[in-house]
DNA sequence: GAATACGTTTACCGATCGGTAAACATGTAG
DNA sequence: CTACATGTTTACCGATCGGTAAACGTATTC
C-alpha cells in the first residue's frame, strides 16, 4: 500500500499544482487536498521541491504518452502524424480543465536554468523535440531537426495563446501554420 | 517628486518581479530592493496586486514601444518589417537578463482568465496581434488576421523555448518559420 | 502479555506572507 | 513660534510559509 499511496500523493499533488501553481499551493493546503498528512508527505519526500520534481516526472510521462498514443490513433503516415500533433493539441485545449502547460508554468516560477525544476521542464521539451524529429525523419524531411524545432515553436506558442485567449482560433491557425511548414519541409526541391 | 517617485517604484518593482517572479517576491523584499518603505508603497498602491498591475502596464508600453521602434529601424517595407520582428526577438533573447516574457509568466502565476493580472497579460498579446495584423495588411497579406496569428504563435513559442533551452537555435528557426509563413501568406496564388 | 517497530496525527518551530497603526520627521501657512 | 498637513519610518498584526519533534495507535515478534 505504501508504494501506491506515494503514487496517489504524487498524482493528487500534480492536479493541485496544475490548477493552483507551485508557489501558491502550500504544503498545508496540499495535505488537505490530497488527504495525506504533512508528516506522511515528508516521509516520502524530503522537501517540497522533491515532491514537485516527482509530479513533473509523472506529468512528463503522462503527457508524452498521451500525445504519442493520440497521434498514432489519428494518423498512420509519418507526414500525417506530424500534422496530427496539432489535432491532438486542439483536443487538449478544449478540455474543461486546460490551464496551459505544466512545464511552461514551472519554468515561469523557477526561472533559473540551473534550478532542478527548470531543468526538468527543459528536458521535457527536449524529449518532445526528439519525438518530433523522429517523425520528421520518418516523413523524409530535408532537415528533420529544423522542422521539428519549428513545429515545437508553434506548439508552445499555441499552448500559451490558448491559455491566454482561449482555444477559439488558436488551434486552427497552429494547424494551418504547421501544415505549411510541413509542406515546405518535405518538398523535394525548395 | 511624488509622481516620479511612484514611477521609480514601479520601474524598480518591474525589474524585481521580472527577475524573481510575482509570488516569490514579497512586499518586504520589494521594499528593500526598491529603497521605498513598505508604508510608502501602500500609499501609492492599495495592494500588491495593484502594484503588479501597474508594473504590467508599464511593461506593456515599454515592450511594444521597443518592438515597434526596433522593427522600424531594421526594415522599411511592411513585408520586411514582419520578418524584422524576429530579428528584434533574436536581439532580445541574447540580452544577458533575458528571462522569458513577463506576461507569459504572469499568466502562469495567475491562471484564471477572470483574474485582472491574467486579463492584462491577455490584452498585451491582443495588442501585439493587432500590430502584427496591421503590418500584414500593409504588406498585402491575403488573410492578415490569420498571418498575424501565426506569427504570434511563433513569437510566443520562441520566447518559451529561448527561456528553456537558451537562445541558441531558437531565434534562427523562428525566423525561418516566419519567413516561410510570410512568403505563403503574401503569395498572390496559393 | 511485554517489547519492538512503524506509520499517523497533533502540535509546534522560526521565518515570512500581505497589510496597517502609530510614532516621527519635515515643510509650509498663518 | 504655532498649527497643520504630508510623507516616512518603526513596530506590529494575524495568517501562512516550509519543515520537524514528540505523542499516539496498531501490528508484529518473542
Amino acid at each position: 500500500m505504501s508504494a501506491s499511496k506515494r503514487d496517489d500523493l504524487v498524482q493528487k499533488s500534480l492536479q493541485a499544482f496544475y490548477r493552483g501553481g507551485f508557489h501558491a499551493i502550500g504544503m498545508d493546503k496540499l495535505a488537505k487536498e490530497t488527504g495525506v498528512s504533512k508528516t506522511a508527505m515528508y516521509k516520502h519526500f524530503r522537501s517540497k521541491e522533491e515532491l514537485i520534481l516527482a509530479t513533473l516526472r509523472l506529468r512528463d510521462e503522462q503527457f508524452r504518452n498521451w500525445l504519442m498514443r493520440r497521434v498514432e490513433a489519428l494518423a498512420e503516415a509519418p507526414r500525417d502524424q506530424l500534422l496530427a500533433i496539432f489535432d491532438a493539441l486542439a483536443e487538449w485545449f478544449e478540455e474543461p480543465g486546460f490551464k496551459s502547460c505544466m512545464f511552461i508554468k514551472a519554468s515561469s516560477e523557477y526561472q533559473d536554468r540551473s534550478h532542478p525544476i527548470h531543468a526538468i521542464a527543459a528536458e521535457h521539451k527536449r524529449l518532445l523535440l526528439d519525438y518530433f524529429r523522429m517523425l520528421a525523419e520518418k516523413a523524409g524531411a530535408q532537415s528533420p531537426k529544423a522542422l521539428a524545432q519549428q513545429l515545437l515553436l508553434i506548439k508552445e506558442g499555441a499552448i500559451v495563446l490558448a491559455h491566454l485567449h482561449g482555444p477559439k482560433d488558436v488551434a486552427r491557425e497552429a494547424r494551418a501554420a504547421a501544415a505549411a511548414l510541413i509542406d515546405r519541409g518535405l518538398a523535394d526541391i525548395d
